[in-house]
RNA sequence: CGGGGCGUAGCGCAGCCUGGUAGCGCACCUGCCUUGGGCGCAGGUGGUCCCCGGUUCAAAUCCGGGCGCCCCGACCA
């Protein structure tokens, strides 16, 4: 563990302010601002003043701890060489969420966002035989994105420190074991820094991966959604979420054609509702994407519940990882005959690709747009009057009944601190990660990458224990276990019993705070409440008589403690 | 990239509409006083008014261009 020297205050830059600069708007960056933890550099860009990095330094440490149970540390460059990328096509993939740059040569180099091609680069240079494997490496460095929107602190930056491992296993089963050892690891982890932490089920994006997880921490500042089952503990990223849509009646089948009606000014879901008197789930959506194929963009109708919202992370996957975007007006007119709000999946203009969500099977006599501008059908039934290739598209809403159970989910914002995610053989393959097996054959190793967001931590951890005064830090991660805060240091019993104080919690290993400085004691309860200290000794009136008060930020409560209880580290 | 907001002392803000000596609170420095929740009194330091250009006798203020920062959305291994 990390040891420190204790501190005064009056010798330490502790910046504290009253007042934070009025763009700070999230809890966390208000406080690690007037904490005197952080200052800004420049959008997404901060530095990180003594107890910032105190704090991070002992995050990075139990990561460190933990991590070297299951795993090596290495230490990668920051700057790659772009063949590194170009090898795994991220070059030209990532766009400009890349820093890229030139040197003196006029080569072309960038700085790293995470370390997949490099780890896998060193590890085709050096990886011969499955005997070897399987391989978990790690290191805690510096990742540069150019954010679009870097915001809300240290939420989201530009430059932040991440621990990132990859692991390396011959196959499937291997990476199995390596996953789990990583979900286990990360657990302690988590559990160590006295967070409160929920593992999600991820979206495992595009290409490759197989199976994710992310640790989300629950919080209003939050940038993810995931949606939560009380009942049975069901947990996924809305990306991935499932759920059964509230029921919705349908009504006698009668069979017939669909019938086409005026829906002259009735564009969106609730205007054709309210026009029809059906209920916006006896409607369906149509939105129209543009899908990257080998020929060129073609349009792809996705048709959804119309009380439902599509979710384009789902249509990502259904689409097998293609690039797509949304359709222009003029695509849309072009591909089905009518502009937005017109649109359906029946009797397109030209023959279009359908996808459908799961909620609309079994579903029949809907309302659809007709492709007619300002008319809709009524009387659809899918399968029947239009055939669609069925997808997960729908994204889950608070109320949905969960899949697994039937009780209804909740959807909350959350953090996320962590990543652990199956990554599969795509950059083993592009950076030519090749090992010898048993049987003397070639066989790309199968990969994992696995990543804790360090600064998250910390931010989580405010973001979790905080109020109107401060915050206050679990012990593990603060940095400083505990203040002392004598009222008075011109009385001098006060000034002799807190220097007894500070000596006696130091030679017990406690990282400690002494605040010598010249204030009033109004002035350093106020900074001892806001700094994310768990705990303040004040030494006051009663220093004579030997008693000292020992305070939980947390709670608030006091306790008042005989000094030689103190020395006895009995308190 | 679309929409909105803001740039005046370290921080929070006023002044700008209606052009004419740059102001307030906090912080900071000196002294006194006070000493259990940002105490009081007195004196003081600190400004390219984001930048460039234009209009004008005169620009923080009006006009044009640029830059920066924040928020919403899009995006986000």
């Amino acid at each position: 563990m990390l040891t420190f020297f204790s501190m005064r205050w009056s010798q330490s830059f502790i910046p504290t302010v009253r007042e934070a600069p009025a763009d700070a708007e999230v809890a966390s960056h208000i406080f690690l601002l007037r904490a005197g933890y952080i200052r800004q550099v420049a959008a997404g860009l901060y530095e990180y003043l003594p107890l910032a990095w105190r704090s991070l330094l002992k995050i990075q440490a139990i990561v460190r701890r933990e991590m070297d149970t299951i795993a090596q540390e290495f230490h990668m460059p920051a700057l790659h060489p772009a063949e590194l990328w170009q090898a795994s096509g991220r070059w030209e993939l990532m766009g400009g969420n890349l820093f890229r740059l030139k040197d003196r040569f006029q080569r072309d180099l960038c700085l790293g966002m995470t370390h997949e091609e490099a780890m896998a680069a060193l590890a085709a240079k050096e990886l011969r035989s499955y005997k070897q494997l399987p391989q978990i490496w790690y290191q805690i460095q510096t990742k540069f994105r150019d954010e679009p929107r870097p915001r809300s602190g240290l939420l989201r930056v530009r430059e932040f420190i991440m621990k990132d491992a990859y692991s390396f296993d011959l196959n499937e089963a291997g990476l199995d074991v390596s996953y789990q050892k990583h979900d286990r690891v990360y657990r302690r982890i988590f559990d160590a820094c006295g967070l409160r932490y929920v593992a999600v089920e991820a979206h495992s994006g595009a290409m490759g991966g197989s199976q994710s997880q992310e640790f989300m921490v629950l919080g209003e500042a939050g940038e993810d959604l995931v949606a939560l089952c009380a009942a049975c503990g069901y947990a996924a990223n809305l990306e991935k979420a499932q759920a059964h849509p509230a029921p919705v009646a349908d009504p006698e089948a009668a069979g017939g054609a669909p019938e086409e009606f005026a829906t002259p000014h009735q564009r969106t879901i609730a205007e054709v509702s309210a026009l029809t008197g059906e209920a916006p789930g006896r409607l369906a959506k149509s939105l129209v994407y543009m899908v990257e194929e080998e020929s060129g963009p073609e349009a792809v109708l996705v048709v959804v519940r119309g009380d439902d919202e599509a979710s384009e992370a789902k249509l990502g996957t259904a689409l097998g990882g293609r690039e797509f975007r949304p359709a222009r007006p003029e695509e849309i007119v072009d591909a089905t005959g009518a502009p937005p709000g017109s649109v359906g999946p029946v009797k397109a203009r030209r023959p279009l690709r359908i996808l459908a969500d799961h909620a609309l099977r079994g579903r029949h006599h809907l309302i659809v747009g007709a492709n007619r501008e300002g008319f809709h059908l009524r009387g659809v039934t899918p399968g029947e009057h239009f055939t669609p290739e069925w997808a997960d598209l729908r994204e889950v809403r608070s109320g949905n009944a969960c899949t697994k159970c039937g009780a209804p989910l909740t959807v909350s914002k959350a953090i996320e601190i962590g990543h652990i995610f199956k990554l599969g053989r795509k950059y083993s393959h592009a950076l030519g990660v090749s090992v010898q097996d048993e049987a003397g054959s070639a066989a790309e190793p199968i990969m994992g990458s696995y990543g804790i967001g360090i600064e998250r931590i910390l931010v989580a951890a405010i973001e979790q224990n905080c109020d109107k005064s401060g915050f206050w830090l679990p012990r593990s991660i603060a940095p400083y276990s505990v203040i002392v805060t004598p009222t008075n240091l011109g009385d001098a019993a006060i000034a002799a019993a807190s220097e007894r104080v500070v000596a006696a919690l130091t030679a017990q290993g406690e990282d400690v705070l002494f605040d010598d400085r010249d204030e009033r004691a109004g002035v350093k309860f106020k900074d001892a409440d806001l700094i994310g200290i768990p705990r303040r000794i004040t030494v006051g009136k009663k220093a004579a008589q030997g008693i000292v008060e020992v305070v939980d930020r947390a709670t608030g409560a006091m306790r008042e403690v005989e000094m030689s209880a103190i020395e006895r580290a009995d308190w």
